[in-house]
RNA sequence: GUCCCCUUCGUCUAGAGGCCCAGGACAUCACCCUUUCACGGUGGUAACACGGGUUCGAAUCCCGUAGGGGACGCCA
């Protein structure tokens, strides 16, 4: 048994949160530091809300951000479903009952809103009260399917010593006689969580510090079965760029959407890794050194909100940092979707040739895309405001005279040094600035006064695309 | 309401009593490079939430206040 097995235990009810990315990134590379495993578990015990669609989805994104796990070959699926193991939950519940551990309770939801309601207008906490805990059977009331619930010592307290939060202790009067197990017989997530992490030999447990209360009562499960209790770890949450909740309003919290954006997956690795984790003033963190230096001592605490810009930031370095034929590849289908039709071959390969140019201006690959469009165009250019109020009849009368420079360049030496050397030599000429012939040259091939050197542009167009252009 | 956690530049963070009148990155501003826009380079603005202690000395330790977040479901 490796010394260290983790998990990622996400519910299917939707798509990969950001946060619950970042949950399972930190659970990865911990795996990958200790030499250790990293399981996941697809917690789908409501069947209300858990979907096939949304485990596919969460499948995807995980597989997107390369964070492999190593339970791929679990059961027929392909991870381990919390679901198929009600039986062994359920097993447990009464395993309790009998040890006296645990208890029926035979309140019905109404009647446990109406305490809680009672206790609220008191100004009470509310929590369970206990009513059913020595009540006999007998008393039940017919009809009633009973829960089961955990007798919780009601004295002392329960500590756990958190890897990132450190010590933490709650009085066990905080707590209440949680349900165990359904009255239809299916267990609660306290319930499960506890038992599959035991089964599958969970030795850390690290999660969103939105667990951190939970904690506690699952500790008193552990301890109620006499099994050992994990180490756990508590990462403080990600919030919006205001603070709050990340929601849909500022950005996004689903994952699927940074990749429809054009971020690179080793871009939201290195982001998300910097979001509440540091190792001194190290920035941009490959994939190896993250798995080197991440541990829980570099775990910060407090939370941290999401920033575009520095996603940004990073997501350009990463682009930069990529290869050109590869940088196409991935760019083809955002050049579909700016096209309206799917890139030639030809076409990729242009974008290849052009992208050393391209990438330094980009922060994603959409923008890349929405760059290199003018490339792409067929028929006359249009050209955009600016553009236009660029071509004056001056600046035409000189396109025209450059163009007849050009000319005669003839096709096999038609570089983009040759074409700057003549556009030089027509400047000098004339008394020009560069400017003054290369600005509408730019605005005739790509219809934009802003655009990758247009020399290069030029070259990459080749001749008979650029003499229709500007002819 | 009860309990738990958190609090360093706008943002992410370094900092584990003297190395800090606080360092890096992003953002921002200025300059340089330059055919446009970027990239890149150089420099600047900018923070220890507040109040008490402890100590020769506190961003670092303790207490309180304020603010933020989380949990209190037969959801996970």
């Amino acid at each position: 048994m490796p010394s260290v097995t983790v998990r990622f235990p996400p519910s299917p009810t939707g798509y990969l949160h950001i946060g619950g990315a970042r949950t399972a990134l930190f659970n990865w590379l911990f795996a990958k530091h200790h030499g250790g495993k990293f399981l996941l578990r697809i917690e789908d015990t409501d069947r209300e809300r858990s979907t096939p669609e949304s485990v596919q989805t969460i499948l995807e994104g995980l597989t997107w951000l390369g964070l492999d796990w190593d339970n791929k070959d679990y059961g027929e699926q392909g991870y381990y479903s919390q679901y198929a193991h009600r039986e062994r939950h359920a097993e447990v519940a009464r395993e309790m009952l009998a040890k006296g551990m645990a208890y029926y309770c035979y309140c019905s939801p109404q009647e446990l809103e109406a305490m809680r309601a009672e206790q609220k207008a008191k100004g009470q906490p509310t929590r369970y009260d206990g009513r059913w805990r020595d009540r006999p059977a007998s008393e039940a009331p017919a009809g009633v399917k009973p829960v089961i619930r955990l007798k919780a010592p009601q004295t002392g307290e329960t500590v756990v010593d958190d890897q990132v939060m450190g010590r933490v202790t709650v009085q066990n009067t905080q707590l209440d006689d949680m349900i165990l197990l359904r009255g239809d017989g299916t267990p609660t997530y306290m319930l499960a969580v506890v038992v599959d992490d035991h089964d599958m030999g969970i030795t850390h447990v690290l999660r969103g510090d939105d667990h951190l209360t939970n904690t506690f009562r699952q500790v008193q499960i552990y301890k109620a079965m006499n099994w050992e209790v994990p180490t756990y770890g508590h990462f403080p949450m990600i919030l919006g760029p205001d603070g709050a909740k990340l929601s849909k309003r500022h950005g996004s919290p689903a994952v699927s959407d940074y990749r429809d954006k054009g971020y690179l997956p080793e871009a939201i690795h290195n982001y998300l890794l910097r979001l509440c984790w540091a190792h001194g003033d190290d920035e941009i963190i490959p994939i190896d050194k993250a798995i080197e230096w991440f541990d829980l001592d570099g775990v910060g605490k407090s939370p941290a909100r999401f920033d575009f810009a520095k996603l940004g930031s990073v997501n350009a370095h990463y682009i930069k940092q990529k290869d050109d034929a590869e940088l196409a590849k991935l760019t083809a289908p955002f050049v579909a979707q700016t096209l309206g039709r799917e890139p030639t071959p030809e076409q990729i390969a242009l974008l290849a040739r052009a992208m050393p140019d391209l990438k330094p201006r980009a922060q994603t690959l959409v923008e890349i895309a929405q760059m290199a469009a003018f490339y792409f165009h067929e028929g006359p250019i249009q050209l955009d405001e600016k553009a236009q109020k660029l071509m004056t009849p001056e600046a035409k009368q000189r396109l025209a005279a450059l163009v007849e420079k050009l000319k005669a360049l003839p096709e096999q030496d038609w570089t983009a040094e040759a074409i700057e050397s003549a556009a030089r030599t027509y400047a000098e000429e004339q008394g020009l600035k560069l400017g003054a012939v290369a600005q509408p040259l730019r605005a005739a091939l790509s219809g934009s006064t802003v655009s990758p050197p247009i020399f290069t542009v030029a070259a990459i167009l080749g001749r008979e695309e650029c003499l229709r252009r500007a002819g």
